[in-house]
DNA sequence: CTAAGAATAACTCAGGCTGAGAATAACCCC
DNA sequence: GGGGTTATTCTCAGCCTGAGTTATTCTTAG
């Protein structure tokens, strides 16, 4: 124990192998009512021809959410007004020694959420760029340890839609009921009860709010006009629009 | 934006300033009915004479959670079964650029909890070490952003007490519906109503399981023997055991 | 123009869960 | 033995949920 603390105490990270530290952004977004994820593909090596995250080191003076959101920009071209209304936050951190070939490479992965957005600026730096539905997934190659970050990242969007307005930034300005269940019921995965969920989102205090306004016109197959609602003041639901128990993930 | 891109191509993170990757602990333990946070006092500068969390460097090829074990483990002197029995989780991380006046710091956050542990070994490297109770903590100078870091580790706590078996892990291998009651309490910060405690434990699967015996003698202050229980197989709770809501935070 | 189909929104109802209070019984200390 | 304390169980009203139904409005096919 002794010997431990004397290389604790010398311990100097300047003498040591350099590291660096990355983000990575899993955006999701929902386009033809399928949850999709932004991944571009590397044109160098390692992995190159295989996709990934869009990510890159942080620089020196940025603060870690700065990095995310700036990277994010560089391969969706969105910037202004239309990005700062993507909600973006921290997920967690990714440090195996063995995970980049090149050297130690930490990344910090950081989640976006965003409505709707528009097919991704492919002249960027990074080769192609596309979103993909998350059906999709599996059969797509992956660098590095992203597939594991998709997937904790959406765990993370599944759990915040529970206790979070989360949904709301997946639509746009306004929208009805039937918008925001669309949501919910595209990132869980399965089907909601449309009276039930109805009922239970105009209960939760401040998740929306009416404007008084209706659609235009009925759904397309049918259906007399919606009610459009905005988005509420609540940060937190409560009580928590809960998924449906899955027996499978609680032992 | 092609400025940029030739930025990209051409970034190199060795010809930048070096920057270095810790980890940081934030410990908890519950002692003498308060909730603790494990501290060491500062040493050398900066912050010489303030107290931080338990941390350091990440070695080359040591992963994350195994360089939180080892600070952890060498302020507290655990070591073996002991200290696989306490529960690691990551929380976040942090990376301000001025957040250490030496250099590029970015430091991983991990969360420990763990039942009444002994008296920090103050010999270690880092000068003194104590467990210090959360009520104390405002009066205290912390270094760096770890006042910070010690707030989301306790919300993340508080949070994780509703829909996870954590409380099991403050308290020893065998324990009283009262004791989990008092580590609730305590975590959470406010009384619960006793018999409705006791039916919710009892009621969701999964939490504890009943082990036939009771305790010698009843409590200190009278009452009849407990029933004595073990943490049961449940990795999630369900339905959770919500903290009550409280308005102010939910806006 | 009309009928069929579809969707919104509102209602019903049984069952489960919660908070609050109370009852019962076992046990400590004096 | 008596008073105070605590574990455990009940009771009961209120709220919330899942499931199903109904009235109404609208689109589309024919």
């Amino acid at each position: 124990m002794v010997n431990e603390q004397e290389f604790l105490a010398g311990y100097d990270p300047r003498a040591y192998p350099a590291v660096a530290v990355t983000v990575d952004v899993v955006a999701l977004t929902i386009r033809d009512n399928e949850l999709q994820v932004l991944l571009i593909q590397r044109a160098a090596p390692p992995f190159a021809g295989f996709w990934a995250l869009p990510g890159g080191f942080v620089r020196p003076e940025e603060d870690l959410a700065a990095a995310a959101r700036r990277e994010f920009a560089e391969e969706t071209g969105l910037g202004g007004e239309p990005l700062r209304r993507v909600h973006f936050e921290q997920l967690a951190s990714y440090g195996t020694p063995d995970r980049d070939p090149r050297m130690r490479i930490f990344s910090i992965a950081y989640l976006a959420f965003a409505p709707d957005l528009p097919e991704p600026t492919a002249g960027s730096d990074a080769g192609a760029a596309e979103w993909l539905a998350l059906t999709a997934l599996p059969t797509r190659e992956l660098a590095f340890d992203h597939r594991r970050i998709i997937e904790d990242g959406l765990e993370r969007a599944r759990s915040k839609l529970e206790y979070t307005p989360l949904a709301t930034r997946f639509v746009g300005d306004e929208f009805t009921i039937a918008d925001l269940r669309a949501v919910y019921e595209t990132v869980w995965g399965h089907p909601l009860h449309a009276g039930n969920f109805h009922r239970k989102v105009l209960s939760v205090p401040g998740l929306v709010e009416g404007t008084g306004a209706t659609t235009e016109h009925g759904g397309p197959r049918g259906g007399p006009r919606a009610r459009l609602y905005r988005a509420g003041d609540a940060r937190l639901l409560h009580p928590a629009l809960l998924r449906p128990a899955r027996e499978e993930n609680v032992r």
